[in-house]
DNA sequence: CACCAGGCAAGTA
DNA sequence: TACTTGCATGGT
């Protein structure tokens, strides 16, 4: 085992015995978990909840009810997760992307090879690397490791990796180093977003009290 | 008031 | 290829 492989490990093995297991995603169903991956980009999950909790008031957190609802009905119900006029967009296209390639059927979608699958995700226009590997990890249960800005900050910033390296080179770190065990990368992820948030604000970060330590030089 | 939040695509040079 | 900008609500 290398130096990085590690680091790696031993981060995790800090956050989790600090934090515990983290119970990701946060949703009823793996479509609810879908709808929620593209209502939080670049929006805080508290304002995602409020528009999840309206579509589910008005009875439409289905399938066949979102691919047919009327876009104005659609952006209406998921204002509070801002964007909404593009949100509702992509929501459509995601759900006309799965009713093309999977006959409308999320188990056929998931039941795809993952890289497949992530293909046929990055087409959509509104889905990128972040969404499509959530779906495929926390809806699909494929061992595909999601890395979002609070990853690229925590990491970077404990130079792991250099601060400007891209998502895929990101991404690499974790599945180069780690078995591929969907429930490992699952609690990582969301360890990561619960240190992120503590202790690694953007601007103010608390390297004082994380258990990550502080950082050196 | 400024800044941030579990991104992504399109425009410009 | 490498920057920049638009999208928008709600919490701190």
């Amino acid at each position: 085992m290398n130096s990085q492989q590690k680091q790696v490990e031993t981060i995790y093995q800090l956050l989790f015995e600090r934090y515990g297991p983290q119970g990701w995603w946060p949703a009823e169903s793996a479509f609810e978990m879908m709808v929620g991956a593209v209502l939080t980009q670049n929006t805080s999950w508290t304002n995602v909840t409020k528009a999840l909790e309206q579509i589910k008031a008005a009875g439409m957190m289905n399938y066949q009810s979102l691919l047919n609802v009327p876009h104005k009905l659609l952006a209406e119900l998921i204002k509070p997760s801002g964007y909404y006029n593009l949100k509702a967009e992509r929501l459509k296209n995601l759900l006309q992307m799965i009713e093309n390639s999977y006959e409308g059927s999320l188990e056929l979608l998931f039941a795809d090879e993952p890289w497949a699958a992530r293909d046929n995700l990055l087409q959509v226009k509104g889905v990128g690397p972040e969404t499509a590997d959530s779906i495929l990890l926390y809806g699909g249960k494929h061992s595909v490791f999601v890395v979002d800005a609070y990853t690229h900050r925590v990491f970077s910033r404990h130079g792991l990796v250099p601060a400007e390296c891209d998502y895929n080179e990101l991404q690499e770190l974790f599945m180069d180093n780690l078995k591929a065990d969907h429930q490992l990368f699952n609690e990582y992820h969301a360890l990561i977003v619960k240190v992120a948030k503590s202790y690694c604000k953007k601007a103010k970060p608390n390297c004082q009290e994380c258990p990550l330590g502080v950082l050196q030089e």
